[in-house]
DNA sequence: ACAATCTTGACAAATTTAGTCGGGATTATA
DNA sequence: TATAATCCCGACTAAATTTGTCAAGATTGT
């Protein structure tokens, strides 16, 4: 569904939401100016993000004084995967779209190779929650990984 | 040392080694155009990939008739890692290049979680081969992948 | 000699990304 | 009600990157 590609957009999106995250007193509506600046990221961009982040149900908004951005569920609940497909375009290995069709009208000879690579990407993204990031994130959960690709690779 | 960001060039870079790899008579050297026609590569690009995987040591070449490309080294030598890197300028998740210095001069909130999708993405390429890809690629290792993930993410 | 092939560097078109801008809508507060 | 703070939206531009093309040269087998 989305995969392998990351620019700034994306990037930019989830430190802003992780800068969300933490102010996170649940109530309160943080603005955008105020992310901005925290995080070096332009609030004129940072706005144009956070529209999609919107529209995908991650954050909900208030105008007005007072008025600013939070997020819509709770931290553990909102995927790092979510706020990435939110943001960017396509972000996926095959160039057909996992159509199959990506050399004249078959598949190409790497095609299950960026499927893989497609899910393997998506699995990380997907099981990787804001407040794991906060945390630190699963050192655990890293080790075995590396140990079962060295042992298996 | 290298991730995040898949183009076209990465995806003919590897397709046409795999092609390289299964009309590898281990002595023949084969024709770009024969890969371009046989895998709808424009030919001008792809001898310009050429060149930086002959650079990188993945392929030698030989002029004239019956010249052509052939791999250095024996399929389950090569990993698809290699390949992407060589042709890919820049494929890293941090803005930074990991220096850290991604935030107005210090580590972004967002740092570790780049590092640690860097080094999945970097396990995944770098432990699979052209001969892996060949021979369908690890099944087991997928699956192994995907329970570990799900049981603790 | 000749044709097939790689080699190189420069160039150009298309696409995508990054970022700006102005005007509008909504809301709290005085 | 006026005002200022804030989100909201669409269009636009500039920069960067990607995707190619091309022409002229260098090697090599026949």
């Amino acid at each position: 569904m989305h995969h392998m590609k990351l620019t700034t957009r994306g990037k930019y999106a989830v430190t802003a939401s992780l800068d969300l995250a933490m102010h996170d007193e649940n109530t309160s509506y943080v603005a955008i100016s105020e992310i901005a600046k925290r995080q070096s990221i332009p609030a004129s961009y940072l706005e144009q993000l956070f529209r999609y982040l919107r529209k995908a149900g991650i954050l909900e908004s208030l105008r007005g004084p007072g008025g600013g951005y939070k997020l819509t569920r709770p931290t553990s609940d909102i995927k790092i995967g979510e706020i990435i497909s939110a943001v960017e375009n396509r972000m996926d290995a095959t160039q057909c779209g996992g159509e199959g069709n990506c050399s004249a009208g078959s598949k190409c000879l790497a095609h299950n190779l960026w499927t893989e690579l497609n899910s393997e990407v998506d699995n990380f993204l997907m099981n990787k929650s804001l407040q794991d990031v906060i945390n630190g994130s699963s050192k655990i959960k890293e080790e075995n990984l590396n140990n079962l690709l060295i042992a298996t690779g």
